[in-house]
DNA sequence: CACTATTTCTATAACTCTATAGATTATCTC
DNA sequence: GAGATAATCTATAGAGTTATAGAAATAGTG
């Protein structure tokens, strides 16, 4: 049984060489990116592969399927944005600091043509649903480390006592989810101050009213 | 030059019964569910027929194209929001009551099954530039009323004074459409609950700290 | 360099999709 | 109810799509 006969692709024991998974990460990030600009169904496995500079044919090489091609797409996004995240909530800081930290991540991996992240926030639905479901889980995972953060806050005193921390950490997501798409559409948007406002609008709109508030002498 | 021989269809003088009328608005709402959940590029115009109850063909006798199907959705669904919204804006009331009523529209139309609103904001993309310059047009009419509308809470003196009215404008419209989706999505949420919260978390996030801040002895 | 394993290419089967044309059925009007 | 008009159906051209198979080319190794 030689067993070079049959090259061994896709699962089993996949390819190897060094060539052959930067060229497949180069895949990925090729798909990301049409994906990212055509929209999963309306981007080709041609487009994919011109992109990467090879056949459409060749592009098997590599995935399985265009529908594996979009899950590696969704599962890189977000395991790369989640290391990112990791590595902020496992730091100590103040609240404000971690608030301000976790959305300049979110940003400025939109902004930095992280195309992977747009393609997850927009397309991932279109997988089936058993597909879709280990990345349900990653981002589950994530929203609760965002409630916890949430929870922290208030236990500190710095955040208002009622304050729906689930409702806000999927506000923030949204939030963020909604800027990073208009990063990555307008160029001349400026990052750091859209960073600012964000973490400023979410911090206003959870904290205990307490430190620097304006002194305006009440009534309209 | 007997002109019935030649159909009045689509453009130079279209089809005018109520019948033509009534199942052309029909399409149009089909279309929208359809683009909705499948998407622009993943919908087949033979899905849009079926959901009709047609066949894929006869769906030309109301549309000239795939394309312009999207097209008249995201159209309609803008109109008939905008109509809505302006007759919020052209009524007198206090600015919170104004924010609550444009949240309440805006969310309760998503849930009201309100697909074409879905459509607009994830797939107009897809059209052609030129084809979405006068959608472009009446969203940011939309956009500026509402920029007035804080620039007019800032003036009251009800908003801080430093507001970026712009900003704001468009992170209101981000969280509306983030929760909108939620909502179509998640028949089990509550929409009075998620209006009220999009309500409190924005009213907070450009309010001046006056009224009703609770009464906490400073410090960390 | 010769030999092997890896990577890419070409060609193509088997679909699916849009849009059109002409036939057919339903509806309306007198 | 007959004749005209409107609405729908069937069939299909033509283009584009995914995925596969086998040939060709490239890279790697002793």
């Amino acid at each position: 049984m030689n067993q070079s006969v049959i090259p061994n692709i896709h699962g089993s024991s996949a390819q190897s060489t060094a060539r052959y998974q930067r060229q497949r990460e180069k895949a990925i990030e090729a798909a990301a990116s049409v994906f990212a600009t055509k929209g999963y169904h309306g981007a080709s496995t041609k487009d994919i592969a011109t992109h990467l500079g090879i056949c459409q044919g060749s592009l098997y090489y590599y995935f399985k399927s265009k529908e594996t091609a979009l899950e590696e797409v969704c599962h890189t996004a977000l395991r790369n944005y989640l290391g990112g995240m990791d590595d902020i909530f496992r730091q100590s800081m103040l609240f404000e600091e971690k608030l301000s930290a976790i959305i300049t991540v979110h940003l400025a991996s939109y902004r930095a043509k992280n195309e992977a992240l747009k393609v997850h926030t927009e397309q991932r639905l279109y997988l089936p649903k058993q597909k879709r479901e280990k990345l349900k889980t990653l981002g589950s995972a994530y929203r609760k480390q965002l409630e916890e953060l949430f929870m922290a806050g208030v236990k500190s005193g710095k955040l208002k006592t009622n304050l729906d921390c689930h409702f806000t950490a999927l506000s923030l997501i949204g939030l963020c989810n909604y800027w990073g798409a208009m990063l990555s559409r307008e160029p001349d948007l400026n990052l750091k101050q859209v960073i600012e406002q964000c973490t400023e609008l979410t911090l206003r709109g959870c904290r205990t009213y307490v430190d620097q508030f304006t002194h305006t002498t009440a009534t309209s």
